[in-house]
DNA sequence: GGAAACTCTCTACAGCGTAAGCTATACTCG
DNA sequence: CGAGTATAGCTTACGCTGTAGAGAGTTTCC
């Protein structure tokens, strides 16, 4: 149904551009009429609005005026453009509130995996972004790496410990929220509630799916199609999920 | 770099196909040459080998030699299919041992999360498509929801909370094994180790990262990356994160 | 012997990322 | 000031994608 695009460029370039190295400000031909943080932002709206899937080389620059093979003046290829539309985003969460403004680290990771997943939902194109072929150690990459460890520092945890920790928060938020992101998309793309696409399969599923086969999942199923009305099941479970995992660190931190 | 898919085709055709319904066995023209299932192999064959990125129904069709139109006579497009390769790869899970065979509901769910892991890591290519627009809910992944329900049914916890006690452990892997998937496909996209590639890049992060503004990044990244030398990272962080997991959901069950 | 149902092919279209080669611009230097 | 040169942006082109539409060839039913 959809085209969709991983990052993963040439990480040498992707490294220049993300630091703004070789920014050796040509003197000589016409003035750049836009930046790479220019292109980047025109490129994430367009990302945000229609997925990635609707990001072409050729609609960035249509919004800018200019033909595609323009770009590859500012960039070297599309894989990059990504990699730099990652770290600019990335950079969001950092202007917002300190996690470490917050009492106890309890509250601290809660707070960044909330962050994390508001970044999701605002972006859901990073799912298919961040799935993919190894760090592009951005500034704000690495500034969001610094902030999410300093969370959990002091607090009779090692070194190691303090980067699995960081990991498992941030493994987990990402493998929720697809959920959420999910739902919403189903909602816009067909214009209809979660609630209303079940209710139209219902029929076709129950002449399909054989309850005594399946008395586990037909039980448990129901009752939580019943329970919570869809809308807010991903929250619920997102926030079941944190709370499960902040438990499970704070046996592990009990015993430092 | 590479283009990739996402599923999400005609929810109501995928259902027919995955279910086998209006297999009405057509009597009139000429004999088909091949099923949905050996079409949907084919295509998992190529996925598994070179991507998503490399999957096309040209592709697709030449293996089989025949033209790429054809292939719409059995699959009604490119999203059906991969929805029916979704279900198919599932269904591998379920001729593994049964997670039931266990002893105690801990190594029931830490089995579960292992063959979901070993899943991913066999077909990549699932960390793209199951990011995506809603359950297509075919015989195999009705019959996993029932298999991972089992592993935690008669431990005290309602309905509600068993759905999300499985919810959880798959949203964890679906995470951490992105980790593990990324670095292999670097080390066959480039031919060099996880480590080789950080010593390729180590002079220009160092020439950008400024230790002093992130002081516990540089230490625990320090750290981590001595500590565990790259190949076997991914493995560790996984059952790190599993073994937290399970102990928070230990607390929820001592409370049940 | 039609007619109907079916598989499969060929052609075509709009879109993609980007390589190659060109022109127009704006600077540096003699 | 004029020449030289580096750069921005353009045009064209290639091979790839999913799939719509029309038609050819095959099998079975009435």
């Amino acid at each position: 149904m959809t085209t969709e695009q991983t990052s993963g460029g040439d990480p040498k370039r992707s490294i220049e551009l993300l630091w703004g190295l070789q920014d050796s400000r040509p003197k000589r031909g016409p003035k750049p009429r836009f930046t790479v943080a220019g292109i980047a932002r025109v490129a994430i709206e367009i990302a945000d609005a229609e997925g990635l899937a609707a990001l072409s080389m050729r609609r960035v620059a249509d919004k800018l005026g200019v033909t595609a093979m323009s770009l590859y003046t500012y960039v070297p290829g599309k894989a990059e453009l990504i990699d730099v539309m990652l770290d600019t985003v990335i950079g969001e969460t950092l202007v917002e509130e300190d996690p470490a403004a917050e009492e106890g680290w309890r509250a601290r990771l809660a707070r960044i995996a909330r962050q994390s997943r508001d970044l999701y939902l605002r972006h859901p194109w990073l799912l298919q972004v961040v799935t993919t072929v190894r760090p592009v150690l951005g500034p704000n990459m690495i500034a969001k790496y610094d902030r999410d460890l300093r969370a959990v520092d002091g607090l009779g945890l090692t070194d190691i410990e303090m980067d699995l920790v960081v990991t498992l928060v941030s493994d987990y938020v990402h493998g929720a929220v697809r959920t959420a992101v999910e739902q919403r998309q189903v909602e816009r793309d067909t214009g209809k509630t979660d609630e209303q696409w079940w209710q139209e399969w219902a029929p076709l599923l129950e002449k399909v799916f054989d309850a005594d086969r399946h008395p586990t999942a037909a039980r448990v199923g129901a009752a939580a199609g019943a329970a919570y009305n869809a809308a807010a099941a991903p929250d619920r479970a997102f926030e079941f999920g944190l709370q499960r995992i902040l438990d499970g660190i704070e046996h592990l931190i009990a015993r430092a």
